[in-house]
DNA sequence: GAAAATGTATGATGTAAATCACCCTTAAAT
DNA sequence: ATTTAAGGGTGATTTACATCATACATTTTC
């Protein structure tokens, strides 16, 4: 990662705007902003903790391991978000990988100055438990349909945050490049069972695509598919 | 539920050992105590969230549907432990059910008096945030191994964590009495399946039954079953 | 600009785990 | 006390996925 200086940073900072006015000095003193390319990793499961990232522009995959060739994709951060903030309270270790899956830049705060930005603020601490209980009711949804839902349905589910998060192009694509492998990691599968439902989802009209762009063609059958009703 | 009246009420109060002295009448007048028989729902997936509830003795549940008859069970709470929690910041609605596994006594305060209390006990906030950031180290750990890990290895994890949780009994058995259908949803795995496996630990000599009592005859052997180094 | 690496595409084969089926025991309910 | 329900045990069958194999396209690298 490389180290960038950005003149006006106020602006578009997570921690600034959530924190009081007099402490901002302060975050302005401790944080870093770094570089980071497309593909570089960020920090890997594994590594001691050193601090609390956000993401300033750019897209941030947070996954997690399972031996040498497998993993899961646990949820991307895009621009204002927060991550690495599961090492509050653990071991030091990162229980989860980052990595940039498109460029842009990071910032960064040691977990020292993190903690005193907690205990100063307690707003911040108020609306960042409100954040992570909203964090957890998402992961506990995708361990249930990990444990009972098809294949299909995760794939449905998938695009469906991606749509939400990343929005639409212009041209109606969900708007973030995303190989055929990472979706298939976010779906919980593998990338030929993903590349095959992604077949049927086209038979059916329920996708287009063009390229490596994905067009939702019928949203309510989509969401259908997420629906545990039989 | 039935409403209890409990007289000594402060000293196994997870509110009361986290708040402000100050604000220990003010929980008190709050609180109320309901006792909850074996298999008795204390709320639903679906439900309008009402408040907040603390485990005073016994064994709560807490699952998440999928179709009629598909269940994971997320997690259980002992003794001492929020559940209901992650409501907060939500739509109002649960998002999991709460079910009581062993018969016992729980403890409600109502949202807008948690809320209340987290913004008066700002230790109580960060102490929350950290352990809300454990839940979610666990969940994600858990979402990996749904993802990838087999059901061998599904089963040796949960086993531990009951373990670990619920400690042993004098003679050395796990120390909970858990119908077999329950260990199966907390694995993600069906009935069937759990208990062919339990056959083949104990065909390895890894566990010992005794009616329907669980010890672990060799620890490290299971352990290795939840390592992801094939 | 050749070579290596990475991503995409698609069929054939294998298998882990779900589903179905049945019976048997124990606890709860009428 | 007899029925009903709930949990436990076990084999046979099915299936949804993963795995394997192979080919081609595209991007990156030296």
């Amino acid at each position: 990662m490389k180290k960038v200086t950005i003149i006006e940073d106020e602006k578009n900072c997570f921690l600034c705007q959530n924190c009081l006015k007099e402490w901002i000095p302060a975050i302005l003193a401790h944080k870093k902003n770094y570089k980071v390319k497309k593909g570089e990793v960020i920090f890997r499961e594994g590594d001691p903790v050193k601090g609390i990232f956000f993401v300033k522009s750019g897209i941030v995959k947070v996954h997690k391991r399972w031996g040498a060739d497998k993993e899961l994709i646990l949820r991307f951060a895009s621009e204002g978000l927060i991550f690495g903030h599961r090492a509050l309270g653990g071991d030091g270790i990162y229980s989860i990988s980052a990595t940039a899956v498109q460029a842009g830049v990071v910032s960064y705060v040691d977990m020292e100055f993190f903690d005193a930005t907690l205990k100063v603020n307690t707003n911040f601490t108020y609306d960042l438990l409100m954040f992570m209980a909203q964090d957890l009711r998402i992961s506990e949804r995708k361990m249930r349909n990990l444990a009972h839902m098809p294949v299909k349905g995760r794939v449905a589910e998938a695009l469906i945050i991606l749509k939400d998060q990343f929005g639409l192009t212009p041209e109606g694509f969900i708007n973030i490049e995303l190989s055929r492998q990472d979706l298939a990691s976010f779906s919980g599968a593998t990338y030929e069972t993903v590349f095959r439902v992604i077949n049927e989802l086209i038979q059916d009209g329920l996708l287009v695509l063009s390229g490596k762009s994905i067009s939702i063609a019928n949203y309510n059958k989509l969401l259908k598919l997420t629906e545990d009703i039989a």
